[in-house]
DNA sequence: TTGATTTTGTAGTGATCACTACGTATATCT
DNA sequence: AGATATACGTAGTGATCACTACAAAATCAA
């Protein structure tokens, strides 16, 4: 492969990126939407996100972590990190409304965000950790404890 | 400031960024000694590890999240991953040897290292929380959950 | 096989990178 | 003030960056 070809293909590093990042979603970041789309109780969807979420980020040793997360963390370029703010938002959203459905605003106003936000802070801290070379078993345990906190935040006022 | 009076004064790039780190942990970074260094349970070190993280990370916008955790992230010099990859592991072991005042290894084997890896995930995960834009209270509530999990995790097994 | 359409490799574009040789100005000290 | 040392700006080094003009080669339909 050389640059000619990539371009006629991808237009400019930043469409490779983008088309990877897609193809990487449909793949090791299907986890998300599967779980949000399972049945139970709110508590038990966070909890799965998270346990899913440090198998995927540690089972391939090629590439670990998120690469929606930490991918384009420090990226200089403006136009790259307004799309993967496009996109973490966009997760941010679906999150929210399936936590609604146990965590209405009317009755519990402003708590699906503070889940989801939890949720979004656990999992970049997983990416992070597991990028760091942080073993799977380990990352299994943390998510676990992160879990924990989950039940109880949700279980509270 | 023009090039050759920073590199008389830092020698290289990664000099400069390494004692900038040296000095960050001086100031934004020392809420982490400075509670390792409090008396009271490791319970309660680790919930104020994650509400000073919170309020450290998104107070000045100028430099949102940890300089050492986001700093270096992705970088391609291996000489800035082996300096920040050394300073992480002096921190994890810091974290560890506290721990273990309540989980000694002989009656809590390896409980003290799960207890600071999922430390290390948590403040990874605010510090990358921060750095996205999400705002300080919403970092600080994220930090509260983190700290329930933690609780519950010091008073099991 | 021939002719037309992609696909590919060669080679090079300007821009930016980390970094430096060197002459000059500034500050310091006796 | 004069001598010395230090810091400074000018200008440029080679290396790498994202990207491309152009031509040869591979592919295809007829």
């Amino acid at each position: 492969m050389k640059p000619p070809s990539l371009y006629a293909a991808f237009g400019s590093k930043q469409g490779l990126y983008e088309r990877a990042v897609a193809l990487y979603l449909t793949r090791e970041g299907v986890f998300v939407s599967e779980v949000l789309a399972e049945p139970g109780p709110v508590a038990e969807i966070g909890a799965r996100l998270f346990a899913r979420a440090a198998e995927a980020y540690s089972t391939d040793r090629s590439h670990l972590g998120c690469l929606l997360t930490d991918g384009a963390r420090n990226s200089a370029d403006p136009g790259v990190c307004a799309f993967t703010k496009t996109l973490k938002a966009a997760g941010r959203e679906r999150v929210i409304a399936r936590f609604r459905r146990d965590f209405p605003p009317e009755s519990a106003p402003g708590k699906a965000e503070r889940l989801a936000d939890y949720v979004g802070v656990t999992l970049a801290g997983l990416s992070a950790a597991a990028r760091d070379g942080l073993p799977s078993e380990a990352l299994a345990e943390a998510a676990a404890i992160a879990a924990a906190g989950f039940r109880a935040a949700c279980t509270q006022t």
